[in-house]
DNA sequence: TGTACATCAGTGAACGCGCGTTCACTGATGTAC
DNA sequence: TGTACATCAGTGAACGCGCGTTCACTGATGTAC
């Protein structure tokens, strides 16, 4: 049954949108074609007419979450705010609508080296826009540290998933140690 | 064919080094029993006379590597040590006999709650291991300052595994950043 | 604007494949005498 | 110590299953007149 162009526009961007949740949620290689199609409202089908294969959805749906939690990141004021979010419980709860380059970190070694070079790109302009808000006035230790907090950050965050099913204090304790020590940071 | 006891010692040994390594070095669900066993010098079908599942694999081969990382820790001598070691280049790129922590991280929200409780012991002795080492008076605040240490480590290691084939200059410099950044921590 | 037809997005059955797991069988090991 | 037999670790074919992907078909959309 042939839909509208604007209905085939729609569709593609529900089938990114379902993708780009549950890889960060579930990782790629647990994440079935299937399984998105259906959350997108589609039959399976349909994927192969909107995208190549799964390497190539999981392509584009890399750079759709980094575009998007750039985004957020960029409307959010000051670093001692990006950093109490990313240190929050809620965005450890959260990781399909949370940061992409924690959510993917661990896999994203293994993918192609285009994916990797998006997931490169995206993790760059994080750099930036944490860089953006120090006050540091070298360049080069200013880039420095943003690199470190971003380290931290997103350490943290992955450690504190890791930990959250096994041992939730610890997770909390996390989330807590990795806030304060960056509260220098940002209090510069 | 039975083989003798110190054989089936053996060959256990052998799964559980090998899965240990495969593991680290492509995750959990990208490694299959049948690679694991060939890997062992055994075939398929001799696994379950060893575990009595690929999840208990799982599970005890996490426990393995994590110990194995810790007394590789706990005989290299000061923290200055751990942290360039545990940042080098070689270690990043060899990621199936390195800390079990990073290589595991992703992963291991998405395992069973014991799998989970085997990670956060391992990282709560490696949390202990950095701590013995700083010289921080208060408690709390030492604590605190180790895990943030860790988190730097892992997140650095981390992202510096998952750029390295889209850009490996950027995967140099975080590490390279991360190392810095450590360093006022190890020369307290 | 209305009709006739070509286009093509979506459907759902089917494909080969590799997965984790099971099992009848083999033959060397361990044991009882 | 030597023999006879029970045990059981390992083998490899087979299982059901879900995966990514393909394709003949459907029927609403878009287009040409």
């Amino acid at each position: 049954m042939r839909v509208t162009r604007e209905k085939v526009l729609e569709h593609r961007h529900a089938i990114l949108d379902a993708a780009s949740q549950l890889f960060r949620e579930r990782g790629f290689s647990d994440v079935g074609v299937a399984e998105i199609m259906q959350a997108s409202g589609l039959t399976h089908g349909a994927f192969y007419g909107h995208f190549d294969s799964k390497a190539d959805l999981a392509h584009q749906a890399c750079r759709n979450a980094c575009a998007e939690g750039l985004a957020r990141m960029a409307e959010t004021g000051s670093l001692g705010a990006i950093i109490e979010r990313y240190l929050s419980p809620a965005h450890r709860d959260n990781a399909a609508h949370g940061c992409a380059l924690s959510a993917l970190s661990g896999e994203v070694a293994r993918q192609s080296p285009s994916l990797q070079g998006d997931y490169a790109a995206g993790l760059a302009d994080f750099i930036g826009e944490i860089e953006r808000r120090l006050e540091e006035p070298d360049p080069d230790a200013r880039r420095r540290e943003a690199i470190g907090i971003l380290s931290t950050m997103v350490g943290a965050l992955t450690m504190a998933r890791a930990v959250a099913g096994g041992d939730a204090e610890l997770s909390d304790e996390i989330l807590a140690a990795a806030r304060a020590r960056l509260g220098e940071d940002a209090a510069e």
